[in-house]
DNA sequence: GGCGCTGTTGCATACGAATGCAAATGCTTT
DNA sequence: AAAGCATTTGCATTCGTATGCAACAGCGCC
């Protein structure tokens, strides 16, 4: 059976003291006599107390909870960003409550179960929300983080790598490296990040004169990326580049391209990649690819929510952290590496 | 500023009617009229009024919520159960808390938050407990399922693949493959998941007169796995099979005899993983492995959760669910397969 | 019309801890 | 010894919802 749980009267009580004075002994800025507490500590000790959370959360108004929302755990870019986001709330004091929601439908759901959870602040991980859910968190006074995602609507804040100039880099560097006929492989159709990439490329290219060879659409997934990888080089003059837009497209491009069309990486086909997940790094692939800096964006997006809820104000901001290429094999051809404006490459 | 939320109370005096019967329309089975329920639903509606979960888990004891607890989140094979099993528990109307942990005692602060957190249940994943962590939450009456880990205490319920069995058939496989000999790659010394695996293993190998060529150990982890290799291969006799307890050290296991020794997979060195995670199946790799039905599993450690929190009886139970050996070409030299008691083989 | 029955409703209380306020304590000071 | 002050303590109330109980309404039936 369910046992019942000790209270602090129960506490109180044996220690011989006011519920009040147990309670206190368990608030950091509390007024206690030493020698009351040590009394108190002893008899929760010999009780197994356990201050519940759930009632202090009713009378505090404060739940120290985040819920987090997120598309995908089976790219190990976001598993990575949980799991650091986890460990930083958790050094705050608080909690993470974790949701997955893959569309628009399933985040409105979801929404309501958080709202309902009464969560402190709201960090979503590539998850879009529409502008109304959006708006009822703001009315709320419940700060909403959105990393790597943009919504229509100004009360929510935003965190995301400097994808324009990742995409530029990328369109430049092959460009310089030597490649004529350079493809791009988007991600999901409405995702900002790909876009943002995808801009920044083509203007990189147009600035050189060069036009996009080719584009399809691979939907941040592998299997679909292969599928699109295939049909990009069925045609007798096929793409001497590809720009993934993201690494995990990237190595089912590498995979495709090396066990199906038997084409060599890089000799003759160039491919760049985007975020630099472990895998990038790997013996087998060596990819060229941009990072994006997991760690400072989520101490951006804690920061940003926590402010918020110490303050009481919320508010939309935007930050954006910049990114930095990582110069492997994939795309090494000619070294003849220049600057870019916001972005130091860097030899791995 | 925060708002002050909207209560039942607002919405009750707006409607006309008591608190009671604002209360009484959002619990599934309680009486109510329909044409009083309409009213309290359109005032709830005018007002944005939504339930306070918090003061509702105080008042029912019951908080919905999961606590889950993590080891790594870097390993794929479980970030893909934590994503199924969110989306499990959300069909049932719970959620999850996620709380990560690397060491024992970071595993203590951490089931301190969690018992204050009034969880109704603990999933742990690859994650240890002490026994008096164990006995405390068994004595609370909250049930407590370990998946993939065993714990030296009755209380807690357990759920595992048949590590046993299947690496009893790597041991045969090999050796039936041809191979003389085989090294066998350690994950964390103190897991019961690698010893397990280690133990068929052995087992095989000794019912057909093998020895184990030699072990390491490679921690579960990527780099650790990459000396382990180093090592191994430094004689100038090396194994011509390394049967590595997870996937993750497979790969590392084959893209550092490739780029670093020179050596070919399978041709010159067969390698065997554990659990068949997504890379598994990439063209580079075509790792053979030993699958773990990960939905299963989690299928069944939410059905122990649920059906003790449900009946209030926590109690210790055991799960042991078959594997599926995996053929791919990086151990299939010979295919003179035969069938290995608890595991159909599947060539994919 | 009175009786009994089913289905709704409101009242009052409970859940467990935090906190403003006033009372009480202990200590110093003159 | 009394007054003054700072610190500690207990009392009573509060957070927002669920629920047992009693009151009540509506209905059909004899």
């Amino acid at each position: 059976m369910r046992k019942r749980p000790v209270t602090s009267q129960e506490v109180a009580n044996l220690a011989g003291v006011s519920q009040s004075a147990v309670s206190r002994c368990f608030s950091p800025n509390a007024s206690i006599a030493p020698k009351t507490k040590e009394k108190v500590l002893a008899a929760a000790q010999q009780l197994g107390y356990r201050p519940n959370a759930i009632a202090r959360s009713l009378i505090t108004r404060s739940s120290r909870t985040i819920a987090v929302v997120m598309s995908q755990l089976d790219n190990p870019f976001y598993a990575q960003m949980l799991e650091y986001a986890s460990r930083r709330f958790q050094q705050h004091g608080y909690h993470l409550l974790l949701f997955m929601s893959s569309d628009e439908q399933e985040t409105a759901s979801v929404m309501s179960d958080i709202l309902q959870s009464q969560a402190d602040g709201i960090l979503m991980l590539a998850a879009t929300l529409s502008s109304s859910l959006a708006k009822e968190c703001v009315a709320r006074g419940i700060p909403v983080v959105m990393i790597n995602r943009t919504v229509a609507f100004e009360g929510v804040s935003q965190v995301a790598s400097d994808n324009y100039h990742g995409g530029y880099w990328v369109g430049r560097h092959l460009v310089e490296s030597g490649c004529e006929r350079i493809a791009f492989l988007a991600g999901l159709a409405d995702s900002s990040t790909s876009s943002q990439r995808r801009q920044g490329f083509l203007d990189a290219l147009a600035e050189h004169g060069v036009a996009c060879w080719a584009e399809a659409v691979g939907d941040y997934d592998f299997t679909t990326a292969q599928a699109a990888t295939r049909a990009l080089f069925k045609a007798d003059v096929y793409p001497d580049a590809v720009f993934a837009a993201n690494d995990h497209m990237a190595i089912a491009v590498i995979d495709t391209l090396k066990a199906e069309l038997g084409l060599q990486v890089p000799h003759d086909v160039a491919v760049v990649g985007f975020d630099n997940i472990p895998v990038a790094a790997w013996p087998s692939y060596q990819l060229t690819t941009v990072q994006q800096p997991i760690e400072a964006m989520v101490d951006e997006a804690t920061a940003l929510l926590l402010g918020q809820i110490a303050s009481g104000q919320v508010m939309g901001e935007r930050k954006v952290l910049p990114v930095t290429p990582i110069v492997r094999d994939s795309a090494a051809r000619d070294s003849s590496l220049t600057l870019c404006a916001h972005a130091q490459p860097v030899r791995k």
